[in-house]
DNA sequence: ATATATTGTTTGTGATCACAAAAGATAAAA
DNA sequence: TTTTATCTTTTGTGATCACAAACAATATAT
């Protein structure tokens, strides 16, 4: 019945108080964020309605959506899939990660007070022992929780957005490297941005979130590892 | 019958190549990046089927797709409008274009060869004439195609959509300041940037590129002007 | 007159169906 | 074996319908 490899999603609770395409949509977010969905896999709205067992209508509207924020690639066949990654594209979502969130991070800067210095200081807490315990999910959860928290502390940003959908495209191929990973080794950056928090240094805030991002990327692996299974990953 | 003002949008014409979703779509992303659409108004599905003559469905997915770009906005209501703007806002989204597009613009550089210079050449003198003529739609459709000519000399590019995204959220304030505008100086940073390409002079881009965008946003007014129409635009 | 309850209407959501286009499978021809 | 043609199945699109929640308007009570 499968015509490629079954597709296996992870399906969380249904909540009442959220519409049908709402939690189809955050299902198949996380789906592709989590790499559970593999590159170049044709997803059809009837599948993944069965195996979600809604009708196929809110699973249009959530694959429409998902394509919208770049998360899924719709070809001229009418064809849905997540799309294929290549090396050099994956170094362009980086450096536009790089670019668009150290901006809004010293645009943020002005708005940071106390009480988010210390919430931003949990965080960094969690993130230490999720990395104790060798937790890979965990921390990149953490860490997109605490750079989310620093973007939105700007109560006008207007560039959230367009980073969460960087984060969908590159979710997947990330996962796929860090899953090969046992050892790692992170040099804790965000007391580097916390400092230059306090001290509101825009200029220092900027070097630290663009070498967190440099190192949650090499984190993923080696450049040659990270290649190998970039472009294996549609076969 | 109409609840509020009435709403009137252009209607274009019907392609049979391509699905009524995407005409509906395209129609109502063009309303609303030319402001044919009040900021604040609520947006039905049956209303809008109406006026363009199909059933609901294609009009709801193109309100969710609208949505995910952020040009229209979904209240917990499940209402639809064109969101309000502000002040506040209207500068971050001003930032964000500059980050964003000299970041897209340096990368493309390296890209760029004669003949693309050439079509750069040849759009900048459309827009000169369009100046002479004063025919501003035309002068803001044809400085969107420069942009978009430029960034996309990078075949691996991944920023196109976020600034798009950005072009949609500034549209329809951009009109209804130029609207009053019957007199207008535009210095011609284009050939500035065309300098910068030639000289493969990546900083000198990014300089041009983001006084031709602040240019473009004084264009549309003084300061004052457009925050008087900013903040009266919702009532 | 103001606040509260009730009724009728409009609206988004989600399910089902018909249909044409695309994809896949099978048979015929080279 | 490889290509081409024909048939069958699957799939996205778009229309229609039922229903509950949101809204507007009216009536009732304070």
């Amino acid at each position: 019945m499968d015509k490629k490899s079954p597709i296996k999603i992870t399906l969380t609770e249904r909540n009442d108080a959220v519409t049908i395409t709402q939690w189809v949509y955050q299902t198949l977010r996380d789906a592709v964020m989590y790499g559970e969905i593999l590159p170049g896999r044709a997803l059809t709205i009837r599948e993944l309605a069965g195996i979600m067992d809604v009708s196929p209508m809110p699973v249009r509207e959530a694959l429409r959506q998902l394509a919208a924020e770049n998360a899924l690639e719709i070809q001229g066949n009418r064809r849905v899939m997540v799309p294929n990654m290549t090396a050099m594209k994956f170094n362009e979502l980086c450096e536009a990660r790089i670019a668009i969130e150290s901006h809004a991070a010293a645009r943020a800067l002005p708005y940071i007070d106390s009480d988010l210095l210390d919430q931003l200081r949990t965080l960094d807490n969690l993130i230490d022992a999720a990395q104790e315990a060798g937790n890979l999910e965990q921390i990149s959860l953490l860490n997109q929780n605490f750079h989310r928290a620093l973007y939105t502390a700007n109560p006008h940003q207007v560039t959230l957005p367009l980073i969460e959908s960087l984060w969908l495209q590159l979710g997947p191929f990330m996962r796929l490297a860090t899953n090969e990973l046992d050892e790692h080794y992170l040099v804790d950056r965000h007391n580097e941005a916390m400092a230059a928090i306090e001290k509101k240094d825009a200029y220092a805030l900027q070097v630290a979130i663009s070498a967190d991002i440099r190192e949650g990327i090499a984190f993923a692996g080696t450049p040659e590892m990270l290649h190998a299974f970039i472009e294996n990953a549609g076969h």
